[in-house]
RNA sequence: GGGCCCAUAGCUCAGGUGGUUAGAGCGCGCGCCUGAUAAGCGCGAGGUCGGUGGUUCAAGUCCACCUGGGCCCA
């Protein structure tokens, strides 16, 4: 036996290198097979707090972005277990929509083909193809997405997650709408969408490609309305710039820009109105020679004014508008609500009605006159052109480039065509003011992200929740087969909710519609009774922002939920779907805290996209370096902005985590011999340093608590780290070394320092686990004693270790320690002593503390021996400043112990070992007597 | 183009209501230890606080503009 084997050393199978990649999956397995998740529900009751899951879609693999949200969401649902809240977590995923029923349809050759005739889509033996395509594609992603999730260590209601397919779910979707209908808050209206009239289809923005494309560009006039003209010459004419003619046929007004001056100019003989910052473009486009102004009014006396339509006999208004500019033409907009968006909106405003006479194929029809009836745009375009010049009305013709939309299938330019479409009005009931003031009573984080909700509501226009589609969850509206009239009936609706919650949404499509009426249903405006079935589908956006409306109720939990946490984007998305709904069906915002993230981005703070080639896959990410890797850069980044990962970032991490492993591994190792009931010592019969460490665990959790509470994980984590570092590592574990190798195995001392780590390592597993989930909750099996089957089962406690007055002491002593090792390394430095326990060290002036701890400072500043006096001779000698505290270094006097390594001036002679200390040799003897 | 937001050492972050030489940890450099060992310890060097103006006795901290980046809208 050499003397090694007769020291304490750390041994444990907590190994040093994690291999986080296999191992991971090893406790996600252990966690399901022991119903970890549904044992935490059962078990802890001090509240109930819900963090509500927004859906994702189920489409594709998930992206960092995806991945850093569910780490956060599981960060924040850990920490609540261990307050010992109840905090359920139904995780959800949103299945209805275009982009799956495009994947679908595009990935099947029959299918592209079957639908490449638009008239072919509104078949009911097509749609039911599509949407049994699409629920078995969203199925398969969700189980992908699911596995993925899982994968990041997520804990939550995996077996039993929430989908929008579900038909419990769109049955519940349905009897909502029903009570919006009821509510009176929906209603029908034309409105333009982008339509192509290649395809003959609707698109969405997501089908949009804007590229560039040439378009006629041309000025015309339109005169006043008489009566009207004041205090303009009644033969002036307001000049016009357009570069889509064919819409003059749906013109229904000029807009006006309020805070522009507008001129009345004579030019080269005839009179116009323009702005007047627009007049020297003006003149050289339109060739002018001589002009000269004869009257500057500003914009707004043109709000009311009418204008007679060029080529019909119609009126049209004058109105104001911001988005009028001096870009451009001559600062007067033309405006017809049935072909574009900012043209629909001020024509709501301004009551304009909507003209838009074209049909499916994008040719005009009837309404249109005889002269255009038939006619594509393009050539209406040319027809307008020269029904302009002859009628004089013409004054400049050319041609233009610019950015235009086109469909992303033909490639073909698209056309702004009104149709009728349902709403839901933000105005009804005074809707948006109250979705403003419950915005007050929600907690945002950061603070000023109230600033993007804000706006997104009180600018939101009424909310179109009506798509020409096939998978999704059907309006069931009625159309008149007598008057054409289209309608909602509530009870139709509630009945058919009856049959989705078995059959799926398809039940509209399967059954007559007999099945869904009454004796009372009829048309509400005619009182037929002859009706058949609508086919549009619900906004997904409607399917989501439910959510938590169906899923609490569904889950028997209490709403509204505690927290939402999304990226920035879902101002305008799901925070807003959710709230606007909320209050219309229940009068509250249906989350009390609304967190938002930020965007994940590469090295230079740019955001990853596919083209980019910078995006980071969170699956091959977690299958290289460890999804616990993943989840310390998302708990110790400051989320509430942008979130940047790169290869040094990674490091870092790494680096981390390794240090914070280790931590854990030593104090376990340490713990080998140790048993918490048998072995600890009462904390008033600690050493002081022991004492130390536990009352400054204390404040650190008091403020951890409340770094978890403020959702600040990064500074719980970054506190949490130095900890391990600073004060851990490099002080109280590498101080302690002596006394857990040194001392005999049982003594006070040894276990005092055992109990100090045992409660240490255990408060740092709780505390940790939200962020490293994995490696707590292997080092916390690993601990001795008795404990739960998870660290997740642990609940704070109140902390009782504390001694304020020794931490005001050590305070000091650190300070004076930073001296002491200063002074080591100059004495290192001049090569006198490689290891501090190769020195002495003398302290004068005030020592009044450090002499309180006298019996305990060779251990603290890890040398061989301290003195409270000048020594003879000194290596080097330091004064502090503040504490006028001086130390001076010395070589260590006497001879070094082979078992200690401490040197001693009482050596005595081993005659198995050598040279020992009086300590060792009592100890070695000890030992001996043991074994004998 | 419009709105909102962000910008402190190589990296991640601290820096209430403006006030001494701007802090921490990591990384880096140098050294120690070899009984946490693909570990541990010590010391040290790193920043014109994105830029330019302005307010003030005094600005990383307030104001304006600009640059770069992000989200939303057009």
């Amino acid at each position: 036996m050499g003397v090694r084997e007769t020291l304490n050393l750390p041994r444990t199978d907590f190994s040093m290198k994690a291999n986080l990649a296999r191992r991971e999956k090893e406790i996600i397995d252990y966690w399901d097979k022991n119903k970890i998740y549904h044992k935490l529900l059962e078990k802890k009751n001090k509240g109930i707090f819900i963090l509500h899951d927004g859906p994702p879609y189920s489409n594709e693999h998930i992206h960092l972005g995806t991945a850093m949200n569910k780490i956060l969401k599981d960060i924040i649902v850990k920490f609540n277990f261990l307050k010992g809240y109840k905090s359920p977590y139904v995780p959800g995923w949103d299945n209805h929509g275009m982009p799956i029923e495009n994947k679908v349809v595009q990935s099947d050759p029959e299918l592209s083909e079957i639908v490449r005739d638009p008239g072919n889509l509104k078949k009911v033996e097509v749609k039911k193809i599509i949407r049994e395509k699409s629920r078995e594609y969203a199925k398969k992603w969700t189980e992908i997405q699911k596995d993925e999730f899982k994968r990041l260590l997520c804990i939550g209601e995996w077996e039993n997650p929430y989908i929008t397919m579900d038909p419990a779910y769109e049955a519940e979707e349905l009897r909502f709408f029903s009570e919006l209908v009821r509510k009176g808050y929906i209603y029908r209206s034309f409105m333009p969408v982008h339509f192509c009239a290649h395809c003959h289809t609707v698109l969405a923005m997501a089908e949009i490609e804007y590229k560039d494309k040439e378009s006629p560009s041309l000025y015309f006039s339109m005169n006043f309305n008489k009566d009207s003209s004041e205090p303009f010459d009644e033969d002036s004419e307001i000049l016009v710039w357009t570069t889509t003619p064919w819409t003059i046929i749906s013109n229904l007004g000029l807009a006006f820009n309020p805070n522009f001056n507008y001129v009345e100019v004579i030019a080269d003989g005839k009179k116009f109105i323009l702005a007047e910052l627009t007049l020297d473009r003006v003149k050289e486009e339109l060739g002018w020679e001589n002009v000269q102004i004869l009257r500057r009014e500003k914009g707004d006396i043109f709000e009311g004014k009418e204008f007679i339509h060029p080529f019909f006999d119609r009126i049209s208004k004058g109105i104001l508008a911001d988005f009028v500019t001096y870009d451009t033409g001559s600062g007067v907009v033309h405006i017809a609500p049935g072909h574009g968006k900012e043209d629909f909106e001020v024509g709501m405003k301004y009551k304009l009605g909507i003209i838009s006479p074209l049909d499916d194929s994008g040719r005009f029809t009837e309404e249109a006159g005889r002269l255009f009836k038939g006619l594509t745009t393009d050539e209406a375009s040319l027809k307008v052109v020269d029904v302009l010049k002859e009628r004089g009305k013409l004054l400049q013709f050319s041609k233009i480039l610019h950015i235009y939309p086109h469909c992303w299938r033909c490639k073909n330019p698209l056309i702004f065509k009104a149709t009728s479409q349902w709403f839901l009005s933000v105005e009804h009931l005074d809707l948006r003011k109250r979705a403003l003031s419950e915005i007050e009573n929600i907690k945002w984080v950061p603070k000023n992200s109230i600033n993007r909700i804000t706006p997104a509501v009180a600018e939101r226009p009424d909310w179109c929740i009506s798509r020409q589609r096939a998978w999704g969850v059907f309006i069931p509206a009625l159309r008149c087969k007598k008057c054409g009239n289209v309608f909602l009936d509530a009870d139709v609706i509630d009945k058919l909710a009856e049959r989705v919650e078995k059959e799926t949404c398809d039940a509209w499509l399967n059954h007559d519609l007999k099945e869904f009426t009454t004796e009372k249903t009829e048309c509400n405006k005619c009182h037929s009774k002859e009706l058949e079935k609508e086919f549009d589908i619900l906004d997904v956006w409607i399917d989501s922002g439910l959510t938590s409306l169906i899923v609490l109720k569904h889950r028997n939990l209490p709403w509204p939920s505690d927290v939402y946490i999304e990226g920035p984007d879902q101002h305008r998305g799901w925070f807003n779907a959710s709230l606007v709904l909320g209050v219309a069906l229940k009068g509250k915002s249906p989350y009390k805290i609304c967190i938002t993230h930020g965007w994940t981005l590469d090295e230079q703070g740019r955001a990853m996209h596919k083209s980019l080639g910078n995006v980071i896959d969170p699956m091959e990410f977690a299958g290289k370096y460890g999804a616990e890797i993943l989840r310390i850069w998302a708990g110790s980044s400051e989320y509430t902005q942008d979130v940047k990962l790169s290869d040094e970032i990674l490091e870092r991490t790494v680096e981390a985590y390794r240090k914070i492993r280790n931590t854990y591994r030593f104090i376990l190792g340490n713990l080998q011999d140790f048993d918490p009931e048998k072995d600890s010592v009462n904390f008033d019969e600690m050493l002081p340093f022991d004492k130390y460490i536990l009352s400054l665990l204390k404040l650190k959790r008091d403020k951890w608590i409340e770094n978890y509470e403020n959702f600040e994980f990064h500074k719980f984590f970054k506190d949490y780290y130095n900890f391990c570092v600073v004060e851990l590592s490099s002080f109280y574990l590498d101080a302690l070394k002596d006394r857990l190798y040194v001392s005999s195995k049982s003594s006070r001392e040894r276990r005092s320092a055992q109990t100090a780590l045992y409660i240490l390592l255990k408060e740092l597993l709780i505390f940790a686990s939200p962020i490293l989930s994995f490696t707590c909750e292997e080092a916390y099996l690993k601990m001795p004693g008795l404990k739960q089957e998870s660290v997740f089962l642990e609940e704070f406690e109140e902390f009782k270790f504390y001694s304020e007055e020794i931490v005001k002491d050590f305070e000091e002593i650190k300070k004076i320690r930073e001296l002491v090792l200063k002074g080591l390394e100059n004495t290192r430095q001049k090569d006198i002593v490689g290891s501090s326990l190769e020195s002495n060290l003398y302290f004068e002036g005030n020592t009044k503390i450090l002499e309180n701890y006298r019996d305990y400072l060779k251990e603290i500043f890890i040398v061989s021996d301290v003195f409270f006096e000048k020594p003879d001779k000194f290596e080097e000698f330091l004064e502090d400043e503040d504490t006028k505290i001086k130390v001076y270094v010395t070589k260590a006097r006497g001879e070094k112990c082979k078992r200690c390594w401490m040197y001693s001036e009482d050596i005595k002679d081993d005659n198995e070992f050598g040279k020992l200390c009086p300590r060792c040799y009592n100890v070695v003897k000890q030992i001996r007597g043991v074994n004998a």
